[in-house]
DNA sequence: TATTGTTATACTCTATAACTATA
DNA sequence: TATAGTTATAGAGTATAACAATA
């Protein structure tokens, strides 16, 4: 049978799950960072400058689609607490290079624990094959929506740049 | 196997792939909601007393979790444009009953057929077995979470309270 | 002249708290 | 006195635009 009309279609389905767990999950995810002393966004930048050190800040600000002016005041907090380093470039003395300090690689490995902890609670209702099928959807539905505007991603090798982790 | 230690797992699992997915389907649904005017809890709001005419305002709020005195100019908007009428109850004088117009039950018709064409842009690479599968296993994950203390559901039923769509 | 990073400004949301009218 | 709705105020978060240094 094909695909029924509009109007027979429950309201209830892919986009508003989506949208309730997606929201419910970022808001938890943000809570959990608070004892870390991190904004879901410092968190996503973390992660990123871990996948590749030595980003400037004009790269990470389109990766993560805020503002540059945005991630100045960002970087600043995280430099104060000694967890990102802003580098100069020997070739370009108007670029920052972003680098993790030990205690930013610490707490890398930190966020790396939440997040598992953070996927267990999320998917307590699933079974472990269930869960893994989960995943393997919500993958295949992002590849289908070309998300690589979104959050930058090479979707193809199964690689994500966690712009918007929380 | 055991579920592996958490150092070892991707962080790209189910909750980086439920937040991303989740805002760019509310950012989707915010952007198709333009045309008609409306906010995305304006819509909510609209499906909601869609769902049970004659709520007051005080339960609007809690449903939708905003301070009644945002649900004030909101209404105030949509009565102005006709979609939503306050009635006085009877029984006291403080409630305003909120109803649909006419013009407000063509919105939400409307919107059933927006939220259909956004589900199918959300699920474009998946076929219809997948689709299935994904909100079947959406919806055990939010039960899992109890999410009813997020959006008021009667998950049992299969009865949810839009109250997050979008 | 264009670009990186920065600072300053202005604006949009949002929540909080005062206020009124009923109960 | 307590509650529904409303209004007013103040605060957080955000983007925009001006600015300085370098290319």
């Amino acid at each position: 049978m094909a695909t029924p009309p509009a109007n027979d279609r429950p309201i209830f389905g892919v986009g508003f799950f989506l949208s309730t767990l997606g929201f419910r999950s970022h808001e938890m995810w943000a809570e959990r960072l608070v004892p870390l002393g991190l904004d879901s966004r410092q968190a996503a930048m973390l992660l990123n400058v871990a996948r590749a050190e030595g980003r400037s800040q004009q790269a990470l600000a389109q990766a993560l689609k805020i503002p540059p002016s945005r991630v100045v005041v960002l970087v600043d907090d995280l430099e104060r607490r000694n967890l990102l380093q802003r580098r100069a470039d020997p070739a370009d003395r108007r670029i920052r290079l972003l680098h993790l300090t030990p205690d930013g690689r610490a707490m890398v490995e930190r966020l790396a624990r939440v997040a598992a902890e953070h996927d267990d609670w999320l998917s307590v209702g699933l079974d472990e094959a269930e869960r893994d099928q989960l995943v393997a959807l919500l993958r295949k539905a992002a590849a289908g929506l070309e998300l690589s505007g979104t959050v930058h991603s090479g979707l193809a090798g199964g690689e994500w740049e966690p712009a918007d982790l929380g």
